[in-house]
DNA sequence: GCCAACGTTGGC
DNA sequence: GCCAACGTTGGC
């Protein structure tokens, strides 16, 4: 799961614990938390458009999908003209936090990582939620951890 | 700040 | 249903 640090960091989620995923306004990414994640999937907090740029951190999914109200808020910056209370459109996870690498684990680094090839976020990495394979998931662990 | 890639919208 | 125009994302 992407994140601009600027506007929610893997810091932040320390901080609060938890936090709801507000604000995916993509469909694909939507579906990923509609159809695909559950209550203790492991997650990689990547830091986009950041410097560095890359996973910073791990979280856990902490709820089911469920309907992201602030499309349905004038005042939020999610705000969505045609999310209605019968169809809100948009869905988000609640997310808390794991741990925080001791450094980033770069999106170079993802490149050049043999088994890494086929992450998503190296070739599709405007998609602000997206699947990571068992293996990827291991692979970035441990890079995260021995920085 | 620039720009390429991508997703969405809307006219036809 | 196509496709051009447009807006957004995100790496650099």
């Amino acid at each position: 799961m992407k994140s601009e640090p600027g506007s929610y960091s893997i810091d932040d989620l320390a901080r609060d614990g938890k936090t709801a995923w507000e604000g995916v306004r993509n469909y694909q990414a939507r579906n990923f938390m509609r159809d695909e994640m559950r209550p203790g999937d492991p997650v990689l907090f990547y830091h986009s458009n950041a410097d560095p740029t890359g996973v910073a951190g791990l979280a856990r999914v902490a709820s089911r999908g469920y309907p992201d109200r602030a499309a349905l808020d004038p005042s939020s910056p999610y705000y969505d003209e045609k999310a209605t209370e019968e169809d809100p459109r948009w869905v988000l996870v609640d997310v808390e936090f794991v741990e925080r690498f001791p450094g980033v684990v770069t999106l170079d680094d993802l490149r050049r990582t043999p088994g890494l090839e086929k992450m998503l976020v190296i070739n599709k990495s405007r998609l602000s939620v997206q699947p990571v394979t068992d293996e990827e998931y291991r692979v970035v662990v441990e890079l995260g951890r021995s920085l």
